[in-house]
RNA sequence: AGGGUUGUCGCCAAGCGGUAAGGCACAGGGUUUUGAUCCCUGCAUUCGCAGGUUCGAAUCCUGCCAGCCCUGCCA
C-alpha cells in the first residue's frame, strides 16, 4: 500500500494521530502497533474498535500491526479462544501476515530480564501472602508499608526466585515484586507483583513453567521485544503507564514504546460484559455465544452484519478519551447503508392473511417480471407468480383504518407491488372475531408496466402467491436486556428479545438461498439466512435490522415490546 | 479523601488564540410501484460553572462543580 499524503495525516483524525505524528516525524511508516487480546473469551464489538484502530493505523501509516496473544494467565486461557479470535480478525478483513505472537513464547526472556532486575536491586522475592500484601499496600489516601522481605540480599533473591521457578513453593507462597515506592500516590507503583506462582498447565507451554509474569511486567516487555512503537490500550490502564515506562527503562530497552490510552466502546441497550453474557449462555437463555442478539463478533456475524459495516461503524464513532455511550442507531445505520446497494429486494409476508381476488380466474398463473433492486438495474429482474389467492401482511389490512392508513381497508384500493390495483370488497371473520380472509377485485387495466395513470393509489403492499409460497421461519430480535430496578445492575435479560415468526411465506425465487445470503424483505427489513438452524427442508432467516419507518403506528416494523 | 483522567447540540465527534466541522437521531418539504431510498431545509449567539488575561477565548490562567478509573498474586 502506498503511503498516504502526509499532509492529510497531519491535520485529520483523532488525538492518536497527533501523538504518532509528533513521535515519528519524518519516519511515519515506522509505525508499529499490535492487537493483544488475552485468549480467554470471545471477541465483541468493543474489541472490533481496538482491532480497527490498531490495524487501521498501520494501514494508514503504511506501518505494521502484530497479532499477539497475551497469554500470561493460564488459569483463564484456552486455545479454543485463540482460534475464534484469529477467525474474527480475519473476518473483519485484517491481516497480521507473519506476525502472530504469543506472550508465552517470551517467557524465557522475561525470566532473564527478571534476573537482571534482581541483580540491579530493583526486584525482590516477597514471602507475604496475598492478604498481607493487600494490607500493606495502604489505601487511596495513606501510604503503604514496606515488606519485611524488601531488603533481602541479591544472592538470596536470586536463589529464591530460581527455586520459585523450579517449583519448590506452593501457589501464593512467594512473589517477585518490583522495588519502587510504597508511598507512591499511584498505587500501581507500590512494589507491584511481577511474578506469581501458579502450578497450572498453560495452553501453550503446558507444564514448563509454574511462575507466570503479571500483565504490568509482561506487556511492556512484549511490546519492546516486538519493536512496537505505539502501544494502544484502554483508559483504565492510564495509571499503569508509569509502571509500563519503569519496566522499559529499568530493563533498558533502546526502543521505548509509547502507551496511548483511548476510551472503550459502549453501545446503548447493549451489554458487553463477559459475566452477563456467560450467564445467558450457560443458562441457555440464548443460543450460544453466537446468538444473533449478542454483540459478540460471532453473534453479529451470524445475525448478518457485514465486516464492512462494522469497520464503517468504528470509523464513524471515532476515537477519544471521553467515556461515552454510542447510540445503537448508528450501528443500524451502518448495516443498512452497506446492504442497501448490494442486496436484492424480495417479497416476504411475515404474518400472512389470505387475500382472494374474486374476479381473477381460478387457474390462471401470471409470471410477473419484477426488478431485483429499485436503484440498480444491473441486478436484473425475476419472475414472480401471481394468482387469484395471495397472502398479504396481516398488518396491511384494517377493518376500521386509523387516519392516514394507506393500506387496505373496506372499499379502499391499493397497489400490489409489481402487479395490479386491488380494491377491498369484503372480508371474512371466524367465530372468534378474527379476520381470516380478505376479498378484493382487481382492475386488469392497472397492470404494472401498462402505463396506467387514470387514477392513483396511496399505498403499495407486498404479497406472495398462496400456491407458490415457501414457508420459512423468521427470527426477529429486540434488545437483549430491559430495565429492571430490582436488579442491582439496573437491567436484566429481556425474555421478549426473540420473536419467532413461524408462518412466514416468501416468494419462490429465494427457496434455494444459502446460509449467510442476505435480502431485503420489502417494506420490512434486511434478513440473513441463519447458518445454524436452516435445514434442507426449511429456511430460517435472522432479521439483521428493520427498515426505517416514518409511519408511527407501523406494526410490521415495530419491535414488538 | 490521594493519584489519574474526562466534560463542545438528544447520541458520537472535529476544533489546538481569530470569532462553533461532520455524522447519527429528530423535524418539515419534494420525488417515489418499499410509509424505504434519494433530494432539499431546519436543528449549539454557544463550548460543565465562575472569574481573569487578551483587540479577540471552546482554545491561555485561576478557582469550583460533575462523571469515569485505581487499594487482583486478572488483563
Amino acid at each position: 500500500m502506498e503511503n498516504k499524503n502526509e499532509n492529510s495525516l497531519l491535520k485529520t483524525g483523532n488525538f492518536i494521530h497527533s501523538y504518532i505524528n509528533e513521535d515519528l516525524k519524518a519516519d511515519l511508516n515506522k509505525l508499529h502497533t499490535r492487537f493483544p487480546p488475552e485468549p480467554n473469551g470471545y471477541l465483541h464489538i468493543g474489541h472490533a474498535k481496538s482491532i480497527c484502530l490498531n490495524f487501521g493505523l498501520a494501514e494508514t501509516y503504511n506501518g505494521k500491526c502484530n497479532l499477539r496473544f497475551d497469554d500470561t494467565n493460564p488459569a483463564k486461557e484456552d486455545t479454543e479462544f485463540v482460534e475464534s479470535i484469529k477467525n474474527d480478525i480475519k473476518w473483519l478483513g485484517f491481516d497480521w501476515e507473519d506476525r502472530l505472537y504469543f506472550a508465552s513464547s517470551y517467557f524465557d526472556k522475561m525470566y532473564e530480564y527478571a534476573l537482571m532486575l534482581i541483580k540491579k536491586g530493583k526486584a525482590y522475592v516477597c514471602d507475604l501472602s496475598a492478604e498481607e500484601i493487600r494490607q500493606s499496600r495502604g489505601t487511596l489516601n495513606t501510604a503503604g508499608t514496606e515488606s519485611p522481605y524488601r531488603n533481602r540480599s541479591i544472592e538470596e533473591n536470586l536463589d529464591l526466585f530460581e527455586r520459585m521457578k523450579n517449583g519448590e513453593f506452593a501457589d501464593g507462597e512467594k512473589t517477585l515484586r518490583a522495588k519502587i515506592d510504597m508511598a507512591s500516590p499511584n498505587i500501581n507503583m507500590r512494589d507491584p507483583v511481577l511474578y506469581r506462582i501458579s502450578h497450572q498447565s498453560h495452553h501453550a507451554t503446558f507444564d514448563k513453567w509454574c511462575i507466570y509474569p503479571m500483565y504490568d511486567y509482561a506487556h511492556p516487555v512484549e511490546d519492546a521485544i516486538e519493536g512496537i512503537t505505539h502501544s494502544i490500550c484502554t483508559m483504565e490502564f492510564e495509571d499503569h503507564r508509569p509502571l509500563y515506562n519503569w519496566v522499559i527503562d529499568e530493563i533498558g530497552f533502546d526502543l521505548k514504546p509509547r502507551q496511548i490510552e483511548f476510551a472503550k466502546l459502549n453501545l446503548s441497550n447493549t451489554i458487553m460484559g463477559k459475566r452477563f453474557l456467560r450467564s445467558l449462555v450457560e443458562e441457555n437463555k440464548v443460543d450460544g455465544w453466537d446468538d444473533p442478539r449478542l454483540i459478540t463478533l460471532s453473534g453479529i456475524r451470524r445475525r448478518g452484519y457485514t465486516p464492512e459495516s462494522i469497520r464503517a461503524f468504528c470509523e464513524m464513532v471515532g476515537v477519544s478519551k471521553a467515556n461515552s455511550i454510542v447510540d445503537l442507531a448508528q450501528l443500524e445505520y451502518c448495516i443498512r447503508e452497506d446492504l442497501k446497494p448490494k442486496v436484492p429486494v424480495v417479497m416476504a409476508v411475515l404474518d400472512p392473511i389470505k387475500l382472494v381476488i374474486t374476479n381473477y380466474p381460478e387457474d390462471k398463473v401470471e409470471m410477473l417480471e419484477i426488478e431485483n433492486h429499485p436503484e440498480n438495474e444491473e441486478m436484473g429482474k425475476r419472475l414472480v407468480p401471481f394468482t387469484r389467492e395471495l397472502y398479504i401482511e396481516r398488518s396491511d389490512f384494517m377493518e376500521e383504518p386509523v387516519k392516514k392508513f394507506f393500506r387496505l381497508a373496506p372499499g379502499k384500493e391499493v397497489r400490489l407491488k409489481g402487479a395490479y390495483f386491488v380494491q377491498c370488497t369484503d372480508f371474512i371473520k371466524n367465530e372468534k372475531g378474527e379476520i381470516t380472509e380478505i376479498h378484493c377485485t382487481y382492475d386488469p387495466e392497472t397492470k404494472c408496466g401498462s402505463g396506467f395513470s387514470k387514477r392513483k393509489v396511496k399505498g403499495t403492499i407486498h404479497w406472495v402467491s398462496k400456491a407458490h409460497a415457501v414457508n420459512v421461519k423468521a427470527m426477529l430480535y429486540n434488545n437483549l436486556t430491559m430495565e429492571d430496578k430490582n436488579s442491582e445492575k439496573g437491567y436484566s435479560f429481556n425474555p421478549n428479545s426473540l420473536e419467532i415468526m413461524d408462518k412466514c411465506m416468501v416468494e419462490p425465487s429465494i427457496k434455494d438461498a444459502e446460509p449467510f445470503d442476505r435480502f431485503q424483505f420489502i417494506r420490512n427489513g434486511y434478513f440473513c439466512v441463519d447458518y445454524k438452524h436452516t435445514t434442507k427442508e426449511r429456511l430460517v432467516f435472522n432479521r439483521i435490522v428493520s427498515l426505517k419507518s416514518s409511519f408511527k403506528e407501523n406494526p410490521i416494523n415495530s419491535t414488538g415490546k
